[in-house]
Formats: structure tokens, C-alpha cells, sequence
DNA sequence: AATCTATATGTGTAAAAAGTCACTATGGGC
DNA sequence: GCCCATAGTGACTTTTTACACATATAGATT
């Protein structure tokens, strides 16, 4: 049979139900973007892919909606830029309390690295003394 | 023990969250812990804090609707220990299923481990030559 | 002029995962 | 009997994400 059931979210593409990303990483991404300049929705959507979305390219909603979010909370402030062709867009810029955010969300990703890098240490232990043999 | 589960969750500390938690990363914990040895849902719930689970205890209810779903999809089996005292205590044991399972989330994780590690290279690089000067 | 394409920004909603709270049940000590 | 620790289960709510769809502008094509 094709499949139990369709399994809607997870990225889909890949295997198994197997942890492949962080809670809300997008966030922090997006403001180090900005942090680099000041930009829109539709390129940071592209910009993203250097930080591992390439392979499962965000949906351009889930961007303007975590930007609109946090504008809300502060952290980001915007402007219409009606220059240049095409329809007018909303350009992003970082205030000084999302940069603050940017360094709280750093000292959080580096506190869950060291918390990856002991789940690796125990993995890698376990398994040169078992190598299959269970206990 | 004391029933009180005050609130929890992300430090909430004013602003808005910062990404701490891993997608579904209790289910390759619990694997390795059950490829320690098998166990059951009450002590596997503390031997999590190994795990940086300590700070933010998981409810019970989290493990063991993380084993029975395991068990759903055969990575886990188990079977009810009636012997020593108290309640009797549903032991769980890993597959050969489930050690592959276990195998293949821990290379998911290490390649979420180096786009994390990426995007601190991104963010190092661009603290030094920036030092709070915005562009 | 009408249509198509690319750019750009959104809304509505359903599903998955996680969090919260309430509850049953067993056995031992008082 | 009552309380408490242990052990496990069920139901409800929130959060997060995925996906489909709607809108608008400008340039190129027909």
C-alpha cells in the first residue's frame, strides 16, 4: 500500500519521523539577515538558504508571518519602498532590542549545541562497546 | 511528591521566546536509554535529565506518549512487570527497528548539528567586524 | 487590449507536536 | 481508613508549521 497515512508537515521529503530541526530557527536567522542589512520578505525568503533551508525551502508565508510577529514584539520596525518596479515592499529593519534578542537566541542555540554534543558523547560511547550486542 | 507542575517552558523573560527545544528529540533519547537497557515510563522520565531535560522537567504524560507511539511503530515493544511492589509497571524494550531508528536519528542530528554550527560561524564573523556598529 | 509571468505580500485553515491538567490504581506506613 | 509515593492513562489547550489560496504591480508576450 502507498503509505498508513499522509504525513502532512515535517518537510515531508525525508524518511522517517526523525528530529531534523529547531523550534522556531527561522527567527534568529532572520535577524541575523538583518543584522547584515536591512531587506524585504520575498529576498530574505531566498537569503535563508544559506542557513540549511535550501533543502526544505520555507514556505514564503512562514517568513512574512515570523517577520509581522516580530515587528509586534519589537524587534524588527518597517517601511514601504514603493521605488523601483514591480509591487511595493515592506523593508525590515533590526532594532537595537531584536539584536539583543539575536544574542539571547545565540547563547540558547549554543546551551542546546552542548546539550547535542553530550547526547552525541553518550551515543558514541554506548555504541563502541556494544556494537550491537544489547545488554 | 508534590503534585504542583507550575508553569514551564521557555525562561520567559519578557520578550518573546528564544529556540531552545529540538523537534521530537525525547524519541532518540528514549531509544538510547531503552538501548542501555530496558526500562519503564516512570524511571525513563528521570533518567531524561541526563539529557538537558532537567531544567524543564517533561510531564509524565510526554514520556508516555512518546513510548506508546514508539511501540506503535515497532521500535519499541513491552510487557507488564506484575513482580516487586507497588503498581505494576509496563517495561519497554528496544527493537532491532528501533536501534536502526536511533541510528538514523542521530545522523539527522548531526547534520542539524553542523547547520547549527554554520550559522555561528555566520554570527562570529559578523559580531567581530561589526561590534555593535549597525550598517 | 488581453494574457501571461515574475515579483511581492498576505489570509485561512488543518495537522502535528507539545504542554497542561485531571484522573485511576496499587501497595505500604500511620 | 487515610495519606503518600509510585505508575500509568485520558482529555483538553496551545503552539508551530504546512499548504492552499487571494491580492496587487509591472513588464513581456500574444
Amino acid at each position: 500500500m502507498p503509505r498508513g497515512r499522509r504525513r502532512r508537515g515535517m518537510g515531508g521529503k525525508g524518511g522517517g519521523p526523525c528530529p531534523t530541526r529547531i523550534y522556531r530557527f527561522m527567527e534568529p536567522c532572520l535577524l541575523l539577515l538583518l543584522h547584515h542589512g536591512s531587506s524585504h520578505g520575498y529576498s530574505l525568503q531566498d537569503e535563508l538558504k544559506e542557513f540549511g533551508f535550501a533543502e526544505a525551502p520555507v514556505d514564503p508565508s512562514v517568513v512574512y508571518r515570523a517577520l509581522r510577529e516580530m515587528e509586534a514584539q519589537g524587534l524588527v520596525t518597517s517601511d514601504w519602498d514603493t521605488e523601483g518596479s514591480g509591487p511595493p515592499r515592506r523593508v525590515y529593519q533590526l532594532t537595537a532590542q531584536g539584536n539583543e534578542h539575536l544574542a539571547r537566541c545565540v547563547a540558547a542555540l549554543r546551551e542546546m549545541d552542548r546539550v547535542l554534543h553530550s547526547f552525541f558523547a553518550t551515543y558514541d560511547e554506548h555504541m563502541e562497546e556494544g556494537e550491537g550486542a544489547h545488554h
